[in-house]
DNA sequence: CGCGTTTTTGAAGCCCCTCAAGTGTAGTGG
DNA sequence: CCACTACACTTGAGGGGCTTCAAAAACGCG
């Protein structure tokens, strides 16, 4: 078997196998970690807020999403999951869950035993590696979804998170003519936005009217990508997508003056 | 020397060592790695965007801020570092920094070799896991954020970041009697909170004359601890000040009240 | 086919922003 | 020691982006 004949179908091995060199040895190990495959229907919950992490789980396919609701019963989605993302890599670090894993469509994931994942970590420094850079890219998302709700509008927002996903699909999807699938309802993406589903409904109304994007049908299709790159003020930097083992030079892209 | 002689002077010990059992070996190196002690002034960047980071800065006294700014000139604080918090524990996995890291006020700080940085890591598992621990802290404090922006009032943002702080001052600072020092100006909380100074200023007002809060001078003193609570719907839960060292005792300091 | 959910649109209102101006307050240099 | 400066704090008035409430149309699923 060559390591190529996982990339197609697992998504973890296509995500990581693009930023680090991953022996086949290294394939193959995290394909044996993906054996106990288990399914969620959507929107039900796959992890609990308050629950005793045990299993790590691992996104295989269909789209989840971190939540947190407050008492007064609003929702604030803190992260999406795509194929390939971790719901849990602090299992075992940390007590208990302090939020919510929720599937957005029907989902698969691996259901990876926790002794089993030690050792992997353990023993394949590559893999540590991938892993620890995964956990940044996540952290620097977070990061990006932080100053969105802070200082961008609504239409930033929404372009800002169309290019997100854009890239972020591209990077585990090897296709899309600016068409990527995006199964999010306008609901959805208020929560993952902070607006409400109307304000949104508005917004991706105008840019549409505007020739910029298209949402139908659990699909995005991206009319006009310097236009929307634009609204976005979209720098793909901090999803750092480019290789992380072979020092290569890297558009510095533009500058930030100093405070 | 006992391990506690490092406590009062090194605040990455003092965190670290609540949570997990540190022996007097782990304090020891801790302290080495903080040798090359540095200086920010106030106001001044430690870290730039879009640096390639080769040392690890850790904060040592003072307050820094992650922040990044869009090129309309709004800037968004990401994060608020405390003593004992790092700039940037990603040095070697990352290739450039996608934000930027401020002094607040005055600062010193630990430059630290990334050599012996992964040298200590590799050696002592404890280390390790604490510093694990501290990052997953850190992410936990960002998604709460994110929760704020998302669906908080401002008044609740207000009540929220200023029951967190007052949680991490405790973790680094016994002392506090409703009282704790926090150098952040009113434009300052309104970059972290995502809001206009003249509103940050009309809500501090609003929660003085409740009687909830008072801030002056660089101190906050909380007056009503639970309506500050309240209002805030603050679960410290996601801070994880627990031990997570199941069988070390370790002063479990003021107990946190459950949600 | 019927029903729930999503999408869409309108109208009214509020939370927060913008603009503006005046009052502290700390640091600087003459 | 006191102008002078810079910035933080404070307060008012007006405006706008987004929310809330409401309801109809369109879609998808059992």
């Amino acid at each position: 078997m060559e390591p190529g004949a996982f990339k197609g179908a697992n998504p973890l091995i296509a995500k990581l196998s693009r930023v680090i060199a991953l022996s086949q040895d290294d394939c193959v190990a995290l394909q044996a970690m993906c054996q106990d495959v288990r399914q969620a229907a959507a929107r039900h919950d796959i992890i609990r807020d308050g629950d005793r992490p045990d299993r790590v789980h691992l996104i295989l396919s269909g789209w989840a999403c971190r939540y947190k609701i407050l008492r007064n019963g609003k929702r604030q989605i803190t992260a999406l999951l795509l194929p390939g993302d971790f719901c849990d890599l602090h299992v075992g670090v940390l007590d208990r869950m302090d939020h919510a894993i929720g599937a957005i469509t029907a989902t698969t994931f691996a259901y990876v035993d926790r002794a089993q994942f030690e050792e992997l970590t353990g023993m394949r420094p590559a893999i540590t590696r991938a892993l620890w850079w995964a956990t940044l890219v996540d952290e620097g998302v977070l990061r990006s979804w932080l100053v969105s709700l802070g200082v961008r509008t609504a239409r930033e927002r929404v372009a800002h998170l169309i290019c997100e996903l854009r890239e972020r699909m591209r990077n585990i999807d090897r296709e899309s003519s600016g068409q990527f699938a995006m199964p999010l309802t306008q609901p959805d993406l208020a929560e993952a936005l902070g607006l409400t589903a109307v304000h949104v409904n508005r917004v991706v109304r105008q840019l549409l009217k505007d020739g910029v994007l298209e949402i139908r049908r659990g699909q995005v299709a991206v009319l006009d990508l310097p236009a929307l790159t634009e609204i976005a003020e979209f720098d793909p930097a901090y999803l750092h997508a480019q290789s992380i083992d072979k020092h290569q030079s890297v558009d510095p892209g533009v500058g930030f003056e100093a405070q």
